[in-house]
DNA sequence: TACTTTTGTATCGCAAACGATCTAAATAGA
DNA sequence: TCTATTTAGATCGTTTGCGATACAAAAGTA
């Protein structure tokens, strides 16, 4: 058996088990309000900017236009937010949140510190979070350029 | 705008993109061969130990059996393996792996590597993997506890 | 033995992800 | 101006991932 072919040797299986996880963490207090992990993510762009076209939004989190636009139309149809024809560029669709949409983030207020305590262990707390945060961007930052070089 | 809501103090996005991406990056090498990611995550399992039934191969990746089963019938279908009834326990169904399934291990050898490459920077090393690995250990167990205490 | 519960797997339906492809609008060049 | 190219989104098809559910085999219990 080939040791670079075993699963406990493999970091991406570790980061599509974790991230796995920590979504399904998340399930139970975004279900409650009828979102997914994805369209949390989504709302979490738009409260730090509104009215953004769909581009924005799908490069903010690195998924491409085609995942995003089925996902906003979803969200549409909850009326936690609008699409509608760019003035300036007709091509574009700008994604504005309702007040649905905006009053979702008080109610979700709490769901990071609720997630968060469930990970905060020995080796991985607010001490620690940098280091992570920073090897997590850094292999983030180096596959996005890969493929923009590719 | 709360701190806690912004897109960049989330673990669970970098996560989540962090995986996305290195997931990305196995692609061309798996699909030259007809394969997905989740589907050499199972040759994994089965390279290390042959002949399991769908649930052994479901715990090990963490999946739900519902996830796997498809999965497996798709690789059957490409010849990757075989399912058969348990003798011991006929509820079982036993995955086997084919000449071919396990002539793939040879083929994908330098795959590990080829990834790895595009990983390594100045903090995702082989000196830092063991830190990194640790922390994602960490998070797996911790949430995998979680779900079965609650 | 008969009844109940648990376990192993499969089926169904929905929501991502993403490659490939299409349309329409905007832009660049001849 | 007229055509070629690029860009913004949408559409389509395939493969996950998972909750809910179904069902048969096995195990436990009365």
């Amino acid at each position: 058996m080939k040791e670079q072919l075993k699963l406990d040797n493999q970091l991406c299986f570790r980061l599509y088990t974790a991230s796995r996880l920590l979504t399904q963490a998340y399930h139970p207090l975004l279900s409650e309000h009828g979102l997914t992990y994805p369209q949390y993510l989504v709302l979490m762009v738009l409260w730090e900017k509104d009215a953004q076209p769909v581009n924005d939004i799908a490069k903010r989190l690195m998924l491409e236009t085609n995942t995003v636009t089925p996902l906003l139309k979803r969200m549409e149809l909850q009326g936690i937010l609008t699409r509608s024809k760019g003035s300036a560029d007709a091509r574009q669709v700008i994604v504005t949140l309702t007040e649905k949409g905006q009053n979702l983030q008080n109610l979700l207020t709490d769901v990071p510190m609720k997630v968060g305590s469930a990970v905060i262990c020995k080796s991985v707390n607010f001490d620690t979070f940098p280091a992570l945060f920073g090897m997590l961007d850094d292999i983030i930052a180096k596959l996005d350029n890969q493929e923009k070089t590719a």
